[in-house]
DNA sequence: CTGTTAGCGCTTTCAA
DNA sequence: TTGAAAGCGCTAACAG
């Protein structure tokens, strides 16, 4: 009964089509039918089954309409035949996708992973799927991802958004939208509010007895950017320390290494980099250069993107990225079910993670 | 973790609508028509340019086949509505997702975010979105998003896969399949030979006057690790080196600390980690047990995952991800393209990269 | 409980 | 070059 249906049609099958049957059939005991295109469909089922069309969606989605022995024929039928429910088909017919896109400006920014895991990790709690977008820090790129994104997902997370906040605005008009590190108004979102750890950092350096300190800071785009910059410039009026700044506008090992002529030509002892990457690329040209860290200068890094794993171990403001990923997830959900825009925002608060980048002011 | 502000704002819902349609309007000069469910559909266009629906489908899949005049008024009735193609809907009628999925062990692994940024990128080139999976080092997880994502992709890279051969040959059969760094008969892969660079680690341990090592192994269903494993078998003795194992089962910086009592107990002078995540947890523990590095005892690792960011920097294997990532997505389009089972192999050799983590043996 | 009947938004023959 | 019409596979009223 199996094999029969598809040889009446007569056309004799190439040999290379019936050794792919045959091997069909070894490793899955699945009917020929299946072996079409896409995929046995709710028709079949119901012929199978000897039922209605929407019985058999039925059966899927809300059993419990039905006597248990017809959502029991109808199982049985459709693994007869290998039925596997038509995604695409459902979310054009239902609108619900079933699919939320996540996009960052650079997925090899260690920053990025943990979070990029933990929404990943929420999403398929809830049976969702996660597309992921790769902006490459370009606006742009940022704004073709969301258009391109938007027509198959129920709604898109922006971590780090380096759109203007009028695109981002548009943008969420037409799809639910959560926003991580940026704040736009009327729009939900989870923010790491790096500020007080930066501030603390400030202070850490101050009492090590430093008085001439430089930021090196990131994308000017970037809202952490902004953040963290305000809030040095305020410890550091409070604390009555010199500051300059430095910029390292990609957040990136090599702009670190770049960035250390500048610093050194400030005069500070210290300096406060916009994440670990360039904290590390500072390092690493404060090395070259045979200035010991901390003994002669000291550095601190934020985002605690690399843990104690380096050496000499990076002091640093601790990032909660990892909550982030998951909070912002579960917020679009939550806005998603409840069909309203909640105007939330999650905040984060953070602090410095002392470690052995940091030491008296020489 | 101090106080989390969680605001919301608390309009009525209701009234909150009234305010987002105006802005709507501020915003992006869009008739109300489109704040509906999905967004304007193609009738909506047809009916503003006063054609057929199918010619408002024409004019983007096929903009050849209309006068140049029907296309640009077409266009312009588009944009003026701010028309975009459902996507979900183009997909069940032509049967093409326009997606690729690519699924990981782990994303949060530093030897992956290049890979998958340079998958994406690829794929975006060819308009493709990527899904990307995370299974957590586990086969079930794995086998799991396979079926998920298996509904709505063209194809599907598994990446350094845990499963076994047989489901991965069953999900070969149901979708396009391209493999990164497993081996399994008929499905396209790409390689990456760890072999080579391995190889030339133990040379080099072996000519600092190393004569007992030890090869601390990764997952036990890593195609990797298999090959890693049996190089340094093969090496060692070809070297007359002794040559113990150690086991970290799962790769990470957690994993290879808590491996280093096993390793010193072998009374080794040096080891090859499965990845740069153990050989830094190796590096830690040792240093938490005062061995210092190169003096006491070498490391070397695998993957160049970390570059030569950490200090003492990191002697290991090149890994060439980013190439894998690539090219497993344009395996995987050409694949789609020739609707035909290439059975292809990309081998990727690697080399060593001594840094300052070797040296002579004591 | 179950079947019938419309669509979801788009593509694609087939005619005109 | 364009339009009419028939689906893609599924869900969701609305009747029985």
């Amino acid at each position: 009964m199996r094999c029969n249906r598809l040889h009446v049609n007569g056309l004799p099958a190439t040999s290379r089509r019936g050794i792919l049957r045959e091997w069909w059939h070894k490793v899955r005991g699945q009917t020929v039918a299946a072996e079409r295109k896409g995929g046995v469909t709710i028709s079949q089922v119901a012929k199978e089954a000897g039922v209605a069309r929407s019985s058999v969606s039925r059966a899927y989605t809300r059993p419990d309409m039905l006597s248990p022995e017809t959502v029991e024929r109808i199982k049985a039928a459709a693994s007869r035949l290998g039925y596997v429910p038509n995604h695409t088909a459902r979310a054009l017919s239902t609108g619900r996708y079933g699919n939320v896109a996540l996009i960052v400006p650079d997925v090899a920014n260690p920053f990025f992973p943990p979070m990029i895991r933990a929404a990943q990790v929420e999403a398929d709690r809830s049976d969702f799927c996660v597309f992921l977008g790769n902006s490459d820090e370009d606006p742009q790129k940022e704004d073709q991802l969301l258009g391109r994104f938007s027509g198959q997902v129920e709604g898109i997370i922006l971590a780090s958004p380096r759109l203007s906040d009028e695109r981002i605005a548009a943008h969420a008009l037409l799809r639910p939208l959560v926003l991580i590190n940026r704040d736009v108004k009327g729009i939900p979102k989870v923010l790491i509010d790096s500020g007080t750890g930066i501030a603390e950092a400030t202070q850490h350096l101050a009492d090590f007895g430093h008085r001439n300190i430089v930021y090196v800071s990131g994308p000017s785009t970037s809202w952490s950017n902004k953040q963290r910059r305000a809030a040095v410039r305020r410890a550091s009026r409070k604390l009555g320390l010199e500051l300059s700044f430095v910029s390292a506008s990609v957040p990136s090992f090599e702009a670190g290494l770049q960035a250390v002529d500048a610093i050194l030509a400030k005069g500070a002892t210290a300096a406060i980099a916009f994440d670990d990457l360039t904290a590390q690329g500072i390092l690493a040209g404060l090395g070259k250069r045979g200035v010991s860290v901390p003994g002669e200068f000291s550095v601190v890094g934020c985002d605690d993107a690399l843990g104690p794993l380096t050496v000499p171990s990076l002091t640093t403001v601790s990032s909660r990225s990892i909550e982030a990923g998951k909070l912002a997830v579960s917020l679009l959900l939550e806005v998603l079910e409840s069909r309203a825009v909640r105007d939330a925002s999650y905040v984060l608060e953070t602090h410095l993670i002392v470690r052995s980048t940091t030491g008296k002011a020489p």
